[in-house]
DNA sequence: ATAAAAAGTAGAAACGTTTCGTTTTCATTT
DNA sequence: AAATGAAAACGAAACGTTTCTACTTTTTAT
């Protein structure tokens, strides 16, 4: 049915090993070059993966561990990760940790019975244990968006704190004083909060306890509750402006807005993480961090397929990348009025 | 390294083919079968996939394929399908069709190429050209969400037709002679058309073309720039309530609606399809078709996995799910005021 | 022109399973 | 106690590659 090497020798009369090895990259007479390339398009011959990998012990696949796939953040990455792998031949076995620890470790496990390559994996964890397995089989693990304190690991993340500072100076540049913040309990979302705690506590503004709303995970209701948590505060000591540590974050502080009719930046200024559909099509236009999505995922595949090689140098590569503020309209300059 | 079915030869002292027999659920004497239970748990041994698929020509992989995983129903189903089939041993290989046909006729090659044993797609293109390869490999393909008309395809669907027109029936009973609707010019915002302006016909209530908002494809602006349009129509013309085909046009109303300071249901009804984060957060509670996602996932699991086994019969399956009213607090009732 | 070196080719073994045809075992019947 | 038949175990071949070693041909240097 499906043609094999062997037709290939039975075309050309050449020996497995020399198609095998022209097939991999070898050198070999112009003439029998000529001959397998004429006898490839002919025959349609593919190598088979299975056979191949028999030997080689590789899959040609990588395993895609992530938080949740669900929301917007992890979607996008998937697609940028899922595109960068396939371009370079390799097939991606995803799974969602859906946010559960115990989950996140059988998905290791479940990667190494496949043998994968190689794991990219945005950790729900927040130590390495659930690693173990992995790295007894000797596969490389490169993480992204999130790193692992202490745990020897590639990883490719963003300065959290620095971006979230400089996205709440933004906001104190512009004369706000009374700025509060939500966030969630994971890796990001308190890596945010202490970049925006630095930012307030180097002005010298403090930070009153009920100027932080926090739940365990980013969420549309995460935004919304903290939204109306500050709204029940006296007026006078309403916050001017919100700092929120993710996309889904904000629309939720979005929704609470509209729904009791408060304008941005008019009566209230905002500033987010993340530039995705909402946030560009809405008025006025949000200003957030954006960050820089598609490096991360380059990186962190560029990284991966480094191990990959014969020669993967024992150091460590850890890649820190920067977001960028996009300026909207959705923060108003108290210094003017 | 790793330890093979030889080991546990050398172990039990039994042949390679008993040994393997009993692994693939063959029967054994029961002395045996402890012994090589045994073996197994002390080895640690996991069946090499690679050597096994060479056999029997399986990869234990599904290949995913879909319109857009960056979407929020997209990356909700990727999460239920991907879970059931890891459920089942199987892994999972995404490809993100980004909307495109060509890219989408690529990501089935690939797959072919990956040998996965079962496709399952929801489809960009409206012609099922593009399965060619598929068919020619002799690989399962199930559709999922979308069907192929005219092909001999098993695919899982929902009624989009009646889900929208009772959702615009919805809309009449209480009232509303004045509807418009935003869709999307893809398979499924064609058919939610279709049952808007079928249910309209049927209550002989004419749809002027100014009523009918479309774009290419799903998305926030084409919500918020449909919406807007309706805003511009001379008052009395206005409509009173607005059919959305999906939930990230939704997005895009509630954005304009907010924007310009209408409230709904007070001056405006609207009812959307897909009850996901923000629909269920935002107040008034949208009201809301929902479709059954998971039943969606599993169904076309089920019809795979049944492809897969040896007596793959020849009848073509095609389930039809219905979706179901989520009633929010959006739509006005007019015979009441 | 010749020897040495380099480049290319060939054949066979190996990878870890499943499967097939044959032989052995064991319980049942005569 | 021997014959029968079903159930279980066995050994070898096969799956489609890569890789190793040995061999042949070509190129280069003398």
């Amino acid at each position: 049915m499906e043609s094999t090497i062997k037709d290939i020798k039975r075309e050309t009369g050449l020996a497995l090993s020399t198609i095998s090895k022209y097939l991999n990259g070898g050198n070999v007479r112009p003439e029998n070059k000529k001959k397998i390339d004429e006898a490839v398009r002919k025959l349609d011959y593919h190598p088979n993966e299975m056979a191949r990998g028999l030997i080689t012990k590789k899959t040609r696949t990588i395993g895609f561990v992530l938080y949740d796939i669900s929301g917007t953040f992890g979607g996008l990455l998937t697609h940028y990760v899922g595109d960068l792998l396939r371009q370079s031949g390799y097939g991606m076995i995803i799974c969602d940790s859906n946010n559960d620890k115990s989950v996140e470790e059988q998905n290791i496990k479940f990667l190494v019975e496949k043998k994968v390559d190689g794991i990219l994996v945005v950790p729900v964890s927040t130590d390495d244990g659930f690693l173990d397995v992995a790295k007894r089989a000797d596969i490389p693990v490169v993480t992204l968006d999130r790193s692992i304190s202490g745990a020897q690991l590639d990883c490719v993340t963003i300065d959290n704190v620095a971006a979230s500072q400089s996205a709440v100076e933004y906001l104190i540049e512009r004369g706000h004083k009374r700025i509060a913040a939500i966030y969630s309990e994971e890796y990001t979302g308190k890596h945010r909060r202490d970049g925006y705690r630095r930012a307030m506590r180097e002005a010298g503004l403090n930070v009153p306890s009920e100027y932080e709303y926090h739940e365990k995970i980013h969420s549309v209701s995460l935004g919304y509750n903290g939204m109306n948590r500050f709204l029940e505060l006296p007026v006078s000591k309403q916050p001017t402006a919100i700092f929120m540590s993710n996309y889904e974050v904000a629309l939720g502080v979005v929704m609470a807005i509209n729904e009791v009719g408060i304008a941005c930046p008019d009566d209230i200024s905002l500033i987010s993480f993340d530039a995705l559909t909402l946030t560009l099509v809405m008025k006025p236009k949000m200003t957030v961090m954006v960050q820089p999505m598609e490096t991360i995922a380059s990186e962190a595949v560029r990284i991966l397929m480094s191990r990959l090689g014969e020669g993967s140098q024992a150091t460590l590569q850890r890649v820190l990348l920067y977001a960028s503020l996009n300026e909207g309209d959705s923060v108003r300059d108290l210094r003017i009025s």
